[in-house]
DNA sequence: AAAACTTATGCAAGCATTTGCAATTAAAAC
DNA sequence: GTTTTAATTGCAAATGCTTGCATAAGTTTT
């Protein structure tokens, strides 16, 4: 299990407040080890702080994804989910027939990074993408 | 402007109903040449046939992806959108700084795509992707 | 330490999309 | 051409997420 500090350090050095809401939820990000939503987060935060609204865990997450310390990502299921940046880079493969996720090095999607960036000037946001598709299995 | 025949022909030779609603649906997106949502094809549905719920919009639309009619792709602006498969294969570049769009050829995604088949037997669904990140002007 | 200003939160309403269910419509069986 | 069965729709409610606005909490200025 993984501190927090170095979120929360990140977060007052750029001159955000350390509200206990904020703190209970870069918590919750950073305790958890899969890639969680923020339902799941609103939950643990409640638990502990019970009057705390859901509209305040989703303005946080959009603070995190501003300063980069969070990626957001649909991993399909309905709801999207979170992860923190410096647990490293990757990527997944989903099956949209039976759901199974394949994780994938980051480096899968490196020569396309470069690719666009050569071409297009386009700087791709690449950090924590989900492909969809059909893996063995459902593919016939 | 193109015929809505194929797409047309397409849903009734697969055992589906031509109701009026789904003719309407169709007609939309046959004739739409950009990407178009939900709401402007139910606006269009609903002049011609006033009756018609959003959610039967919803529904036609969900058949047509599984029939790999139409391709559905998040372009930013908080809706996503609808293209016809047989209108051509391409991607996106979406500047999440400034909202523009450059278009790109399918064969760009096109080695990722075997490359992901070759090497984990994973048949990506690359039909029609929107890569988020940053365009030149934006990039400082 | 008040006053003035800024930031963050809670609440309620809103938005895009989905879902459950009962009513309608069409196709199939007799 | 009725009855039976299946597909499709409309409606209302639900879901995940966002936004506007007034209150609250924290900072800065005086
Ligand atoms: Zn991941
Ligand atoms: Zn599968
Ligand atoms: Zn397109
Ligand atoms: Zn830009």
């Amino acid at each position: 299990m993984r501190q927090d500090g170095d979120l929360i350090s990140r977060l007052s050095e750029q001159g955000y407040r350390l509200t206990p809401q904020r703190m209970l939820v870069l918590s919750a990000i950073a305790n958890s080890d899969h890639h969680i939503s923020a339902e799941e987060i609103y939950a643990q935060v409640v638990a502990k702080y019970p009057y705390v609204n859901i509209s305040t865990v989703y303005r946080t997450l959009d603070l995190l994804k501003r300063l980069d310390l969070v990626t957001e990502t649909d991993l399909g299921g309905g709801r999207v989910r979170y992860h923190p940046v410096d647990k490293g880079h990757h990527h997944h493969l989903v099956c949209q027939e039976c759901g199974a996720i394949i994780d994938l090095d980051e480096s899968v999607l490196s020569s396309l990074q470069s690719h666009l960036l050569r071409e297009y000037k386009f700087s791709a946001d690449l950090r924590h993408l989900a492909i969809f598709g059909r893996c063995t299995n459902c593919n016939q």
